[in-house]
Formats: structure tokens, sequence, C-alpha cells
DNA sequence: GCCGTTTTCGGCCCGACTGTTTTCAGTCG
């Protein structure tokens, strides 16, 4: 059993203990066990169930040991098989709806017999909701609205949309005269490759005018919250926007707190309970003595002279720690051994490969894909678009392609534009794992892109050699998208990641960091380790048109949720390093 | 269920908001 399914069969049954009302250390248990396990290796996972060391892991303790190490060897676990028998399978379901929790869904189970979204919504109108103890008509009417809005509001947004969305109303707050600093929070802060809703924070002392502001902004459809520090409002978009405000002193601990990771949090507090101090979004302050954080915070006040995020992490013994990293998956440990890596900037690249033009599905000419390239200030533009048995896409058959490429000549000759072009193909990987162009025809061409397009049902050993055999073709310069996930949509092709990985390094072949918003492939997840290991990467938009080059800073947002740097990145280089390495691959 | 420079038990991050209450429970992040 692969890794991700153990975790998820724990996290599983910590959404399965929850509804039966179990104590909330033991779920937490096995949500950080599924990110423990997430975070191991497929090697070590199997060698450390063989060889009975699973426990030694932290966060892993004899019974999650024994669990997983069931799991791997039988494929399932009779603990979780019984777990799932004795719940109705469709409460795990009621858990979409806002404001309708574990223990609500027990009451509701327990009184109204009530089981599925459909029954809650029956129970509702017939007003047998709001006649429950701890009910009320708020409640069933606020459920019912859950119920109606699920299909457009309970969805994730891309991380780009969101950033787009979330910029003008920043710059707003920043314009109005009782803000002292304002920034966004949350998994938008972090760049995570989906955003569940929208946090902005606020240093100010007259928070009245601020959130009126707010709740009057253009593009709000209604206002779902609206307390003293803390105001709720739905978009147009569908989005939530939460707009917190607090008093200057208070706002670093806010803004670290309220941008998370919830896991970063959770041992940040630890690390700060070792320390003797407590830690909220209110302040760091001693742990021992009377009262809350809060009133302590409160009590301290301006004496804290902690006011910038490199302070905070520096009074727990901590190099600064960039928002993207904070994912609760190693970054205070390296945080403490010495300060993080210079992640990859938006202003280190200066071109980008992987990008289409009318020659096959994209919107834009050769031209003018160049210019807006020019216009970006990037040396080099790569164009690669699709082969001939991407009919679906216009795919270029020999003769096209040759002719592409000597308009591609032609225009660099011309000296029309100061970005030089890179000719390429973005090349159909065959379901065999040949490629669709014979060999002398990838000679011609400056780079090469390959990629799947077709045949995704393949087993995930049949899919993984297919790819290996593509870019074991020594003409092969890049892998394009490794999944072919579309997030929010569909999950991609099944791969053994580490096994590409480690073929690619072998070859000498790129894989590339789709910077599609949508696609973000490969995951940010996967590439600290892969680039430790030797991995060279290319920021790629995929763009389809002029307005998609812009796709480069959703890949500079998941390089940097990967820990790379720029020596990672192969479009960093200055164009003569480019084309010495593009060179040196086809000799 | 996990963990230990308080080490095998007794903690485990902490606060805001809402709605149903009249002092608090549940949910959320």
């Amino acid at each position: 059993m692969k890794k991700a399914e153990i975790a998820a069969v724990l996290t599983d049954i910590a959404t399965l203990l929850e509804l039966k009302g179990e104590n909330p250390f033991k779920i937490r248990a096995y949500v950080s066990g599924a990110r423990v396990i997430e975070s191991l290796s497929e090697a070590e996972i199997a060698e450390r169930v063989a060889a009975e060391t699973l426990d030694e892991v932290k966060g892993i303790g004899d019974a999650l040991a024994q669990k997983v190490g069931e799991l791997v060897r039988t494929g399932k676990l009779e603990f979780y098989e019984k777990l799932k028998a004795s719940l109705p399978p469709g409460l795990v379901e009621l858990l979409e709806i806002p404001g309708v929790g574990p223990k609500k869904i027990k009451a509701l189970h327990e009184q109204l017999g009530i089981d599925s979204i459909a029954k809650l919504e029956e129970g509702c109108k017939a007003g047998k909701v709001a006649a429950l103890a701890g009910f009320g008509e708020k409640t069933q009417a606020k459920i019912l609205e859950g119920i109606a809005n699920r299909a457009a509001y309970g969805k994730r947004h891309v991380w780009l949309e969101a950033w787009r969305v979330a910029e003008p109303i920043l710059a707003g707050l920043r314009m109005l005269p009782q803000v002292e600093q304002a920034e966004h929070a949350g998994s938008l802060r972090r760049r995570l490759e989906t955003v569940g809703d929208l946090d902005f924070l606020v240093a100010s002392r007259d928070p009245q005018p601020v959130s009126e502001w707010f709740v009057k902004w253009p593009g709000v459809k209604e206002v779902t919250a609206r307390g003293e520090t803390k105001t709720s409002v739905r978009l147009e978009t569908g989005i939530q926007a939460d707009l917190r405000i607090v008093p200057p002193e208070q706002f670093v601990f806010a803004l670290h707190h309220f941008t998370g990771s919830k896991d970063h949090n959770v041992q940040m507090r630890g690390r700060a309970l070792q320390r003797g101090l407590s830690m909220s979004e209110w302040g760091l302050v001693p742990a021992e003595g009377e009262g809350t954080a809060k009133q302590k915070a409160e009590d301290r006040g301006r004496k804290t002279d902690i006011r910038t995020e490199e302070q905070l992490f520096r009074a727990l013994g901590l190099n600064f720690i960039p928002p993207e990293l904070r994912e609760g998956s190693g970054e205070i440990e390296a945080a403490e051994a010495g300060p993080l890596p210079r992640l990859l900037e938006e202003d280190d690249l200066r071109g980008v490969f992987h990008n289409h033009t009318t020659e096959s599905d994209g919107h834009n000419t050769l031209e003018e894909m160049t210019r807006t390239a020019q216009e970006l200030g990037w040396e080099y533009l790569g164009i690669a678009d699709h082969s001939k048995s991407s009919f679906q896409a216009r795919g270029l058959d020999e003769a096209r392609l040759a002719a592409e490429v000597a308009a591609i000549e032609k225009l660099n000759a011309s000296k029309k534009f100061t970005t030089h072009v890179f000719a390429g193909s973005e090349v159909d990987i065959l379901p065999d794992g040949r490629l669709d162009f014979a060999d002398d025809v990838l000679a011609t061409l400056d780079y090469v892109v390959v990629s799947v397009h077709s045949v995704f049902n393949r087993s995930r050993e049949e899919q993984t050699a297919r790819i290996i055999r593509a870019i074991e073709n020594p003409h092969v310069t890049m892998l394009g998208h490794l999944t072919g996930r579309i997030l929010l949509e569909r999950p991609g092709y099944d791969v053994d990641a580490e096994k590409i990985v480690d073929a690619a390094i072998a070859n000498g072949v790129i894989v590339e960091l789709n910077a599609s918003p949508w696609r973000l492939d490969m995951d940010w997840r996967l590439w600290r380790r892969a680039a430790e290991r030797g991995l060279l990467t290319s920021i790629n938009p995929d763009a389809h048109s002029t307005e998609q080059l812009q796709w480069f800073r959703a890949g500079v947002a998941a390089a940097r949720k990967g820990w790379l740097t720029k020596e990672h990145v192969l479009n960093t280089r200055p164009l003569a390093e480019v084309k010495k390495y593009l060179a040196a691959k086809k000799r």
C-alpha cells in the first residue's frame, strides 16, 4: 500500500473518531500521524515496517506503527473496517455543512435519525431541527443556507485567482487613514496551491471605519459575521473573506498566527512552551501565573519590543521562516540549525520555456508572445507547440514543425525583439513510451519537452515505465507536467514520482514545474527532496496566450514552497549559459 | 494516541464568534 493511501486511511479514521465523539487529542494523533507518513519516502516506510522501527519516528507510537504495519502487509486494517461499519456512511458528508460539527451531527442522528444531507434538509424544512435542544431557528436557517450554497461556496480557489481578487482589497485597506499596517494572511500568504478563503489583517487603533469600508467593498455579496475584531464577508465570486483588526503592538503576533499553517503554529506554540512562554495571536508571554495569554499580553501591551516576524522567530531561537515554508514540515528544525535558503524570487527568472502559439492551440502568435516576453524583461522565450498526436490541440506534424522552426530562426535573425526565442516542441509521449517525433526531427530543435496527453488510465507501474522510457531518449530536455493533474477538477495519472525523479537525474533531464495555476505539477511537496538529490527544474508557464505568461508567478510561488533557490532553476540563468546548457545536451 | 531536561502519567495551542443560553457549548481556524 502506498503512503498516500495509508495517510488517507489515517485521516479517515480521525474523521470517524470525531463523529464518535472521541478524545480530540487522539484524533489529532491520527491526523498528525497521517502527515508524518506523507513526509516519509516510500522506501523508508517499507524498511521501517519490515524492521519494526516505525514507532521510532516522532509522531508515530506503538498503536499507529501497528496499524500502518497491518496496512502495508495486508492492504487492510481491521480496526478501520470495524469503525466504518459502526457508523452510517452519510454522517461524514454532514461535516461539509458550515456550522455543523461532530456534536451537532451526533444529536441530529440520535434524536432525529438524520444520517444524510438529504434527510437533514427534510428535517430543517419540517422545523424539527429547530426544536432540538441546543438548536434554534437561526441554526436551522443557517444549515438550510449552507446546504443550498454548498456547491457554489464549498469550493476552493486556485492561488493565483484568489491573489488577484485579494490584491485590490489589500491595496484599498492600505490607503485608509486609520490603517497603520495591512497584510494578507492564511493560505493566500503561504501561497498554497488552492485557497479556501481570503484573510486580511490590519493594524489600527480605530477599527470601526476600517470594518465599515470592508463590508462596503463593491465585490461583497453578504456579511456573514461582524464582531469587534473579526468581520467576514462572502464575495460575488463565492470566496469568503475575513478581516481581522488588531492594535498595532499586536499586529506581528496576529500576522504570524493567522498566516499559519495550523501545523506550524502548533509546533511553534510547543516550542514556546518549552521555553516557558505562551504564544497566541495576542503575544508571547510567560506561561506561568494567573490569567489568560490575552490578558497578559494586554498588560504588557506596548512593553514588548517584538515588532517584526524576524524578531518573533528570534525570540524563540529561530531564523526567519518565509511564510511559504510554514507548513509544519521541518522548517522549524531547519530554522534552528541555521538561516533558511534564499528562496527563488520572481525577478530571478530571465525567461521561460514551454509556451504555445496559434500554430497549435495557443491564442497568440509567435510575435505577440515574443513581444510580451520582451515587455516582461525576459532574455529568452521558449516556444513548444504540441506535436501531431495531440490532434485535439492542432498538434504540428513534421512539415509544420520545420516551418515553425524556420519562422523562429527568421524572427531571431531580424533582431526585431531583444528577447531570443528558443525553438522547441511539446512532444507527446505515446502510450508505449516512444516519442511522437523521430530522433532526426528532435535533433532540429533547441529543446524538447515531453508530456503525457493521452491514455491516463494505466497502472502506476506501466505509467511510470512509459514516462521513464520517454525521458531516456537522449534528445529530451525536460519532462512536462509530471502527473497531468488539474487542481479542483481531476487527479493526475498515477505515477511513481520518486522513480521518475531518479531517472530524470540519471539522464540529465529537467522536470518542469508547470506554472499553470491549475497544474503546479510536479507538486511542491516533492521538490525539496528532489532538489537535494540533484534534480534541476524549469518554471514553465505552459502559456496558451500572452496573458498566461503571467502564470510564472504561480510557478515561483510553488517553487518557494518547495524550498527551491535560484540555483535549482534553469531559467534563472543568463541567455549565454542557457544556450550552452542546451547545446551541451545535444552532443 | 503520543510524548518526556517536569519521562510511564497527565497533559496535549488558544481564542473569536454565534446562537442559545443567562454562563456556556459548539464550531472554526
